[in-house]
DNA sequence: TGGGTTTTGACAGTTTTTTGACATTGATTT
DNA sequence: AAATCAATGTCAAAAAACTGTCAAAACCCA
């Protein structure tokens, strides 16, 4: 296990050291910049971020961090601010937990490995599979430089499909994730499901969608053989 | 978003739900076997659950939930114990975070908006039993290389015998597990099996349904000598 | 109103599930 | 040992459920 300890005070580091060295592979940052630039270019499974930090605000550190790295690991931040305000500011910039000064070390271990067993985050402002890209925020699926514009359903459903593949997405979820509890009566996500091939297919796409009747709808890229 | 609160106190569920519902989707379960029951059957983005419950104690509850759901939503643990050993029992049942009481309902809200945002564990749960193996999650059986995809009612029935083995299961366990109180008036279950049997024949495995008329079904491993 | 979005409804084709008829087995009774 | 009976195996075929397809209707918004 790999943690990222970014902590200007060097006592507070001396104790997080002791205490997590027998069991964590630990690497420190006394600054901002310094902690950013570790934290991007290792892959570390969670990043212990103080705030008040010299270079660069751990706020600002944390925002950077959540927009640039491709895979998230989870921010543990620790900090002497205990307001509530202090606290929605801390995962407003895109914290995991948040953990006030003073703290027992064991708490901060116990809190670490909660963090570290859980996926991490997949940055994907564009969703892609095979060669297919699909941009969630204006609702356009490409292949190279050709595009097509989705409508709103179209696109929940192709981001779902996207999100889930390889594996496969019932439609069951599908259904509850557009309308809620209340879905249409009347087949409108098979509707959909063919407008949507349609519109892949009218890509040219290696990406269909496929239909496994004990799972549900999966994204697969073709092979060559059909 | 989705969540579940299991909380028995009438007055801090009142709150909790005047405080989210309007941005969420809640249900509530006001004991430990409605709670789990409810968990396993829905599929929420967060679990917030209170560990003095009637019924079920919630660290029974969040151990059974982590290793029976095959897709984990994060638990928020909410309780009055706040030593140190009380938040290291909740972690080490599972629990992702731990809000102790009393808490500020927008914290609560702040911790639910980040356990929401990470995605979930999924339980892979292969299971075999001799040379087979069988993956639960996309229905197929397979030995070796070869594979086979099995419909609902046959992966269902292939689960069970696999869970019980090298036990019997009786037919009338199978057959609530599939229909609950109304199963089919005609042997449906005789011809699944029956199909069942024929699948895995195809597939060359040692594997063999065996009846035992005063027991059941179960799976057994062929020995050599028939 | 017009144009895009979404749902409806009908039909066909496919897969899954159930039904029912008959055969077989094993235990129990006569 | 023979007769009986209930439980189970076997199998084809009917029924039900699901899915793809598509045109048309309903809806919504500028």
């Amino acid at each position: 296990m790999r943690v990222l300890v970014i902590e200007d005070n060097l006592d507070i580091q001396a104790n997080i050291a002791d205490f997590l060295e027998p069991d964590y592979v630990l690497d420190f940052a006394y600054n901002g910049d310094h902690g950013l630039e570790l934290a991007l270019a290792n892959d570390y499974d969670v990043i212990v971020l103080d705030l008040m930090l010299p270079r660069r605000d751990g706020i600002d550190l944390c925002k950077a961090y959540k927009s640039e790295a491709n895979l998230q690991a989870p921010i543990l931040m620790l900090t002497a601010r205990d307001t509530l305000e202090d606290k929605e500011l801390g995962f407003a910039a895109g914290a995991d937990d948040y953990l006030t000064k003073p703290f027992a070390l064991r708490e901060l271990k116990i809190r670490i490995d909660a963090l570290a067993k859980r996926p991490k985050i997949k940055n994907a402002s564009s969703l892609n599979c095979g060669d297919l890209a699909f941009d969630p925020a204006d609702n356009i699926v490409s292949l190279g430089s050709s595009s097509k514009p989705l409508n709103n359903k179209e696109g929940v459903i192709l981001r779902l499909l996207m999100e889930a593949a390889p594996n496969a997405i019932s439609s069951e979820t599908i259904s509850y994730r557009i309308w809620g509890e209340e879905p249409p009566n009347s087949g409108a996500l098979r509707t959909h499901m063919y407008n949507l091939r349609k519109i892949l297919s009218s890509l040219k796409t290696r990406c269909e969608i496929e239909t496994d009747r004990s799972r549900g709808y999966l994204l697969k890229e073709r092979s060559s053989d059909e």
